[in-house]
DNA sequence: CCAGCCATCTTTGCGCCGTCAACTTCTTTC
DNA sequence: GAAAGAAGTTGACGGCGCAAAGATGGCTGG
């Protein structure tokens, strides 16, 4: 019955998910390191030994989040068929699953200022991100020009539809949004 | 010689020149209304009678920026010529001159929670925009459906390329680079 | 087995921030 | 020309990020 031990044992597991909490319900603005200790259950300042100030704290889940959203991806292109090209408009899809489905993460990732750029982990979770999105469009039978053409119009749906600003597919049923979101993503196509 | 006058005169103005250097200079995140106050020369609690408190004031910027952010996209229209394609082209480009040149206040417009969206200006300004690119895309002969496809794209560039994720094209010489962006939005073209 | 080391967490303190309330100064209006 | 109200200031409050120092307890070498 160990009520408070001192240790907590997994904290820096545990903070990470407080932070992704507080990060949904303030977003990267109202996003308070205090409150994710309060959340954890731990003293203001525990967080600082593991990830020593909020940009280390964010910088760590954005990393996390690159992850899981190359996942996002990914789980959209094995739900597809064998086509490369089916499999990438199915990878665009899973981009903008990620984008509705944790929509402060994805700001963190793309458009925050408080997150450190040049960490070691972060960069390398960001350029498998690219890489990813990079080698469909080349299975795709893309070219270098390409990957940029589609991974703006992806981006651009993903930010667009994150932010309301596309209810008209938002208020869709699953299937005819996906729809009406290929046919879009397949102008951007090789 | 009124060295310090105890009202401005035109402090609404000053606030608002104030905050936009803020912004840029600290992001949305590290906006602080008391730094603006400092910028303008005033005390701490000027901007309350004017704005009400930072969501106020950034909400007002907002309202702004997105008379100018029509106006980078009419400027770029009226350098084109009197096909609609291509002024909906330069559209697009004027779109990403936006972002590149006044990164923070594009954020703030597009992707920050710290805005009221229900400000009747700020709905006003957000629709005149919308309503330009769509009857830009209109002109060019696109319906329903095309005004997402070519708002995706446009808006995907201008934040990828804010972000400094497409440095292949930032680093090109001006006309250069336009060539490369409108060869990527005329995918998105009617 | 236990002594000490070290990672982990707490407490305390500092300055900055946003917001509010009360006050002062100026302008306008009747 | 005085009252009324608009425009700014001052002071206070709690919350915040961060740093330093103390408390706790797991772990390792003897």
């Amino acid at each position: 019955m160990t009520e408070k031990p001192y240790h907590h044992g997994n904290l820096r597991a545990a903070l990470l998910g407080a932070a992704e909490a507080e990060l949904a319900e303030a977003g990267v603005e109202g996003f308070s390191l205090r409150s994710v200790a309060r959340r954890a259950g731990v003293s203001h300042a525990a967080p600082k030994h593991h990830f020593g100030d909020t940009t280390g704290l964010l910088t760590a889940l954005a990393a996390e989040g690159f992850q899981a959203f190359v996942a996002a991806q990914t789980a959209r292109e094995e739900a597809a068929g064998a086509h490369p090209s089916e499999r990438l408009l199915a990878s665009g899809l899973g981009y903008v699953d990620f984008a509705c489905a944790r929509p402060a993460l994805f700001r963190l990732i793309f458009t925050s200022r408080r997150i450190d750029e040049s960490s070691d982990t972060l960069v390398e979770a960001g350029s498998a991100a690219y890489l990813h999105l990079a080698g469909g469009v080349a299975a795709a039978g893309g070219r270098e020009g390409d990957i940029a053409a589609f991974w703006a119009m992806a981006h651009g749906l993903a930010d667009l539809m994150m932010s309301g600003r596309l209810a008209q597919f938002a208020d869709l049923p699953p299937d005819e949004r996906d729809a009406a979101l290929v046919a879009i993503l397949r102008r951007a196509l090789p």
